[in-house]
DNA sequence: CGAGATTCATGTGAAGTATACCTTTAGGCTTAA
DNA sequence: AAGCCTAAAGGTATACTTCACATGAATCTCGTA
């Protein structure tokens, strides 16, 4: 019975008209043929990259605007075209697109240097060796492929916040090592204020062009919604307002046009899901939820086990007198909570870093505040909606075995 | 009453430890001449 | 004797612990008005 249900239910799947015609143009990693208004960005970066054809080293560059700008798209926008002329002309250039902030992929100098030579064809272990051997085998590789090689690291902010800016220095020292190659750097940062923190001799190096990326306007949002609308959605599937309102919302959260776009997808789906032929208005309230949602669920129960258990003892306690709470009485409810699932409890110490991950994360809002005479400590509080919270908390205790 | 000292609970940095994994090396075993 | 395999030795990165010191405003203390 219940098989002939489930034909059913992908026979009329099947019959069903599509909404989207090409969903793919509204996925976030998808590069559009041309890139609307960033035409003075392209230019500075194609300018700036050019010499490569030449086979001269370009200039490394520093790029910082908010998410959702355009920078990633910019650069890889420009970096395909430039490949593909360098591919026709049998120049040797190689492009490395790396995301510093993928927790256990690229997250420390070791694991940074590690990434980029898998990326370039070689397998090398996650741990064992001495970084400098690492970073020995990074250079024979380089210097073997004999061609310029460009990496372009994005959200470098995120790293450098975490293991400090030695990494770079050592980066831009390369090349004084490689005879044939040479690497330029390109670093996208989410954050604006961030070379001021840097050594000014990474930041001199490092920075030897800037580029600023200002966030989107609504105008700007729209057109570029129903650029990749057009591609997406067969016509008149959107209904009047829909793209204004996804721009609006965008522009709201400093004019981030990935946001915007992910919301007329979800959008996009939940309608499709309620076999309606017409995106509505409603549609995007409930993609906001369900991507806020997304977001959620998909990094808390991706989380190693240790900082589930310091997840769920955050909720339980703020859950139960939901005023802020105490780093103290997380630690207490942990430790009970380590008890219940026979799991070694982990110090005081580590347990307040892990709370500062949580808090980088945006899961959690913490700050440090003193109680006079009652002490210091943390003042946290969710960053979850309360709606959610029984979810996520059920989800924990699942993959717990609570 | 008010300036300074005290106090608390935990933040935070540095150094040490455990674990998992790496390469190298020495020894033992097998094999072919 | 040469070649191959294995296990021990010596090394590293990472996650975590231990130790020790730093923090900073509410509260306490005590001299003074």
């Amino acid at each position: 019975m219940v098989e002939k249900n489930l034909n059913k239910f992908f026979e009329s799947f099947l019959q069903k008209e599509p909404l989207f015609i090409n969903k793919k143009s509204l996925q976030s990693n998808y590069t559009p043929n041309n890139v609307p208004h960033r035409k003075e960005q392209i230019d500075l970066v194609a300018g700036i990259l050019a010499p490569a054809l030449r086979s001269d080293k370009p200039s490394n560059i520093f790029i910082y605007g908010k998410t959702g700008t355009g920078k990633s798209l910019t650069v890889t926008h420009v970096c395909e075209n430039l490949n593909q002329i360098a591919e026709k002309n049998k120049i040797p250039v190689k492009f490395i697109f790396l995301n510093c902030k993928l927790k256990r992929v690229a997250d420390t100098e070791y694991r940074l240097i590690a990434q980029l030579i898998r990326e370039l064809g070689q397998d090398v272990p996650a741990t064992g060796l001495p970084t400098e051997e690492i970073y020995k085998i990074f250079v024979n590789i380089v210097e073997k492929m004999d061609q310029l090689l460009i990496i372009v690291l994005d959200e470098i902010d995120q790293l450098v916040k975490k293991i400090g800016d030695e990494l770079l220095y050592n980066l831009t020292r390369l090349n004084a090592e490689l005879k044939e190659s040479q690497i330029s750097i390109i670093g996208i940062s989410n954050d604006l204020l961030f070379t001021d923190q840097l050594d000014p001799r990474v930041k001199s190096s490092l920075s030897e062009e800037e580029i600023v990326f200002p966030p989107y306007n609504a105008l700007q949002l729209q057109s570029i919604l129903r650029q990749r609308a057009k591609l997406a959605f067969k016509n008149e599937t959107l209904a009047e307002g829909v793209i204004e309102k996804c721009a609006a919302y965008a522009a709201r959260e400093h004019g981030d046009a990935r946001r915007a776009l992910e919301l007329l997808r979800v959008a996009g789906e939940i309608a499709e899901r309620k076999n309606l032929t017409v995106i509505a208005i409603s549609h995007i309230d409930e993609a906001e939820d369900k991507i806020e949602r997304d977001r959620i669920l998909d990094i808390t129960t991706t989380q190693p086990k240790q900082f589930k258990l310091a997840l769920y003892s955050m909720l339980t306690v703020c859950e139960k007198n939901n005023h802020k709470i105490f780093t103290g009485e997380v630690y207490e409810s942990y430790r009970d909570n380590c008890a219940r699932c026979a799991v070694q409890p982990l110090t005081q110490r580590r347990l307040s870093d892990i709370i500062a991950e949580f808090d980088m994360l945006g899961i959690i809002n913490a700050k440090t505040i003193s109680k006079g005479r009652y002490g210091r400590t943390r003042e946290i509080s969710l960053a979850i909606p309360l709606s959610l919270v029984p979810k996520v908390k059920t989800l924990l205790q699942e993959s717990l075995n609570l």
